[in-house]
DNA sequence: GTGAAAGCGCTAACAG
DNA sequence: CTGTTAGCGCTTTCAC
């Protein structure tokens, strides 16, 4: 029954001051600014208020004059399941909301639903500005919310002009990773990579569509290793690519598998992420392959179920690059600013790289 | 360049209206009712717009006038990080933001700094409604979120009056589990919780505690055990409870130690949760103590992890409870609705659950 | 310490 | 199909 007062709006500001006598300013200062008043109105203000089943200012009506939403929206195009399920998108977001938390904002999810194509969402955001994480550069969304007039930063994203940026050197670091394999002696490998545009390929993808990829952290650990594997003489149109669409670890099995079953020759898998790399594990070990005897397996992020099972990989920062996004977001305003944080990245050794086995060690064992 | 343009908000929707000469409202229908105008005047509209750089009608002047913000807020007092960690807090999270994915809603996380008591950032956020997720029923947060005059949906929470609630059986379901341990053979039996109120107590609870336990979720779940237990002729009193601030492994770790230090004869480890219980293992490992021959450890949600170990626990839809609190908010405005949805838990038996060894086994060895 | 005036930018009847 | 009229509820100079 306390409740059904506050179902509906009963009293605003205007009607609190009228009540009382006094000026919609004396309200507003009650709540906004209390030295404004003397400690006895103030009090008798509000317990008006409290009396009248006032909730105090509204926040959308505060929102519009003063100009500030008290929010940072932030756009994730990927099917929402699959970042929760993702441990570096949800690094990332715990980041990032750390960051709105520290800062007194809140963190708006826009909705994105990924099959229909509705821009409408990012345009009904109440939002002083906006992180973008992880969207194909095609994206509408992404056009969207350039197109409000608000800040906005992006985060494994290819710049966009003006915009802040926020991320870490995948080619550089993919390129160390690759070196290391080249250094062990592997020259037949083969890649294991996230969707690269927004249809669907669940195969092989072609040299041209590894260059045209609209997901720029993709496209760019995928050039990072032609060009590492191109310096020591590999073709790399002919090493094998393998797309999923689906983040999972049930993509990364299947695209070990369908690798495999394709060319039996490769002696590592480079997996463009830890996710698809635990489930290549899987699919090496029910094929009993040892790892990394008889194939090398390799991923990227540094999650800690990698960590665990001792996975080669790249270890990236990802809670403080989601604290960065929010900090370039919140802390300046507009001035002449740092436009791109770069954050450093790891190469983590692990065991599941060695050295592979020469061709008679192939054929005839041990 | 082009960014600099959008950096300040240089055209209205009047503005607009004024430079094509017609009013406001056709540049509004243009946006909002493409079928009122002539679709000729709407392409002038939209091109004249695109001139100026008008992003389009601005959302919290619209949110103001229509009485709608398009988001649902979220209460998490928690630690944001350890609702971040906590599979499930995700799971309910994921499934609150399907349903709003689903309904075109935002999800707007409010700003709870656990350490300031600043309820302002409730005030301020522009949502249509709230959902609460497990806090103290006596935080000020929730307070004042039940002061907005917005509908409200609590999870895991105690029933408030006039407000949708979505939930478990807490007690019955872990009354059946507390059964399955009695079943066995179970008396000495100990207690590992999370925090039971707002202060941090990292030790024992005594009963007191236990029946005064401001989380709803926890005193209802110790409540059905000390029940279950009691109807057996085990004096509740006796039975060690140790509670832990911090919900993690670690937490579970510890408080199983600190627990078997002072009770050697226990035979069963309970936790309250699945992470404790997690942490609960690790420990007994350490110690040398085999599960569950040696001791049996149990838990509560039905994690992924605890799934692969095997562990004893009862496992609750945790995303359909996120969805159904979504739901829940976001169909019925207001309707004679059920007020309450509890959702159906499962007791899983697993491994780490086994009849205690006799006093002599214990003593002597298997 | 308090009040009057002036919008913030938009949408929704309702008339034409 | 288009325009006129009225606010949505609030904050903020700037006088008093």
């Amino acid at each position: 029954m306390a409740r059904s007062m506050h179902v509906r709006r009963p009293a605003t500001l205007a009607s609190l001051a009228a009540e009382l006598g006094v000026s919609r300013t004396t309200v507003s200062n009650a709540y906004n600014r209390p030295d404004q008043l003397s400690p006895e109105l103030r009090r008798r203000v509000l317990e008006t208020a409290r009396r009248l089943g006032y909730p105090g200012p509204d926040p959308v009506a505060r929102s519009l004059r003063t100009r500030k939403a008290g929010a940072v929206g932030l756009l994730l195009t990927e099917n929402l399941s699959y970042a929760f399920r993702d441990p570096a998108a949800l690094g990332f977001l715990e980041g990032l909301a750390l960051a709105c938390e520290g800062a007194g904002q809140g963190l708006h999810l826009v909705p994105v639903n990924p099959e229909r194509e509705d821009v409408a969402a990012v345009h009904r955001a109440g939002v002083d500005g906006f992180v973008v994480y992880s969207v194909p550069d095609d994206d509408p969304h992404l056009a969207a919310v350039l197109s409000r007039p608000v800040p906005t930063v992006v985060a494994d994203q290819p710049t966009v002009d003006g915009v802040d940026r926020v991320g870490i050197d995948d080619r550089g670091a993919i390129m160390e990773l690759a070196q290391q394999l080249i250094t062990l002696g592997h020259r037949k490998v083969g890649v294991i990579c996230m969707r690269l545009a927004r249809d669907r390929n669940d195969g092989f993808a072609p040299v041209e569509r590894q260059k045209t990829a609209h997901f720029h952290v993709q496209r760019t650990r995928l050039a990072g290793l032609s060009e590492a594997f191109a310096k020591v003489g590999v073709d790399w149109s002919r090493v094998p690519v393998v797309e999923r669409f689906d983040h999972s670890t049930a993509s990364g099995a299947s695209a070990a598998a369908q690798l495999l079953d394709a060319d039996r020759d490769v002696t590592a898998l480079i997996c463009t992420s830890d996710i698809l790399a635990l489930g290549a594990l899987t699919e090496a070990k029910r094929r009993g392959l040892r790892v990394p005897q008889d194939l090398t397996v390799t991923g990227f992020d540094g999650i800690a179920e990698g960590e665990r099972l001792g996975l080669t990989t790249v270890r990236q920062p990802v809670l403080e690059k989601g604290k960065a996004a929010g900090k370039l977001l919140l802390a300046s305003p507009d001035p002449t600013r740092p436009r791109e944080i770069t954050l450093p990245t790891e190469l983590i050794l692990g065991t599941t790289s060695a050295a592979p086995r020469t061709a008679e060690e192939r054929w005839f064992g041990p």
